[in-house]
DNA sequence: AAGACGGGGAC
DNA sequence: GTCCCAGTCTT
């Protein structure tokens, strides 16, 4: 708590609060800061937070539109569980946040960590949080060897969270060992030399600092191909929208389908009459859990005589900033707009 | 208990 | 190229 009042964070945009702070924006970051780190959620949360600047402007939002802002930071199930819990606090909490630890974790998305960093920050809560940074400097400084996902050693290090928390100022507490673990005991080269814990980090004292916490263990990377149809006809492009369930889920997307499948007749099988078809650069999108070869085909078309339904749209290439599109779509679709003169053209033709 | 779920930055 | 990040939910 010392260090961290000369040598941590005070100024992100979810901190500029007083004591009693606003729930709202720290529940907000939170969510985006899931597996993603301060510097990518920034700018995010600054377009979120001035397009829902409450909870129930977030509640009467339309879900599309949540997903949009959310575009390009992934793991799109925190948006749908952000605007669903908004929902709910609408109806069922009378639109205030709630104070208890249990009903915080009850919403979705939140999980213990996430509770206990809402109910710290926003409420003063004594619970304890367990992210990435607080594995590794636990890990560190107690030397919990073996892997943080593995169930065991997870058990551990939250037995050791909840065993350190002080009597009194849990948000400094919080803010700091976070900040400790991305500031100072980061993954490659910490800064052993200026750490508070030095003296009794059992990483540093035995030289460990390398192999604490110990790696995920490792799987083959599965690879899959697939094709997507850009298909285009007066500057637009045809989108659809992706199922709630699974990967980009709720997004708006190009139709895919297995690669090597004639793609002209893909198209005219969708109801349309193909003008062009020509192959587009392929792009490889890798993650996590898998890495994807997508091949693009641009296919322009005569006038679209598909069935206009819900779940497909025809977009218009300018308007491609404020749609919710899985970032590899996003690329494939700018590199079109841009070198696209010739496919408006082609079109017009 | 394991897998699904994104994207990008650091090395 | 590899690793992993202010984790949670589903199976």
């Amino acid at each position: 708590m010392h260090w961290h009042a000369t040598h941590g964070r005070h100024d992100l945009p979810w901190q500029t609060m007083g004591t009693r702070p606003d729930p709202y924006p720290v529940w907000v970051s939170e969510i985006m800061l899931q597996q993603t780190r301060v510097d990518t959620v920034i700018p995010y949360f600054q377009r979120f937070m001035a397009r829902f600047p409450d909870i129930s402007s977030l509640a009467r939002a339309d879900e599309d539109e949540v997903l949009a802002l959310w575009s390009g930071l992934g793991y799109y199930g925190r948006a749908r569980n952000l605007h669903a819990a908004a929902r709910l606090i609408a109806q069922r909490h009378g639109g205030r946040f709630p104070y208890d630890h249990a009903a915080i974790q009850q919403l979705p998305g939140i999980g213990r960590s996430t509770a206990a960093a809402i109910g710290a920050f926003a409420f003063a809560r004594r619970r304890a949080v367990l992210d990435g940074n607080v594995k590794r400097v636990l890990a560190r400084v107690f030397g919990v060897a073996g892997w943080p996902g593995d169930r065991v050693v997870e058990a551990r290090l939250w037995q050791l969270a909840e065993s350190l928390l002080p009597r009194s100022g849990i948000r400094a507490y919080t803010q700091g060992i976070m900040d400790l673990g991305a500031l100072l005991c980061t993954r490659t080269q910490p800064r052993c030399d200026v750490c508070p814990f030095a003296a009794e980090c059992v990483a540093h004292r035995e030289g460990r600092y390398r192999t604490l916490p110990g790696p995920r263990p490792g799987k083959a990377l599965p690879e899959k191909t697939t094709a997507m149809l850009v298909m285009t006809h007066g500057g637009r492009v045809m989108l659809e929208k992706r199922p709630r369930s699974g990967i980009w889920g709720g997004l708006w997307s190009l139709p895919e389908h297995p690669a090597g499948e004639d793609m002209v007749h893909a198209a005219m099988h969708q109801g349309f009459q193909v003008l062009t078809c020509e192959p587009l650069p392929h792009v490889v999108h890798g993650f996590t859990h898998l890495r994807l070869h997508i091949r693009p085909w641009l296919v322009a078309v005569s006038r679209p005589t598909g069935i206009a339904t819900p779940a497909r749209v025809w977009l218009p290439l300018r308007a491609l900033h404020d749609t919710a599109l899985p970032a590899p779509v996003r690329r494939i679709l700018a590199a079109l707009a841009v070198s696209g003169g010739e496919a408006s053209a082609r079109d017009a033709a």
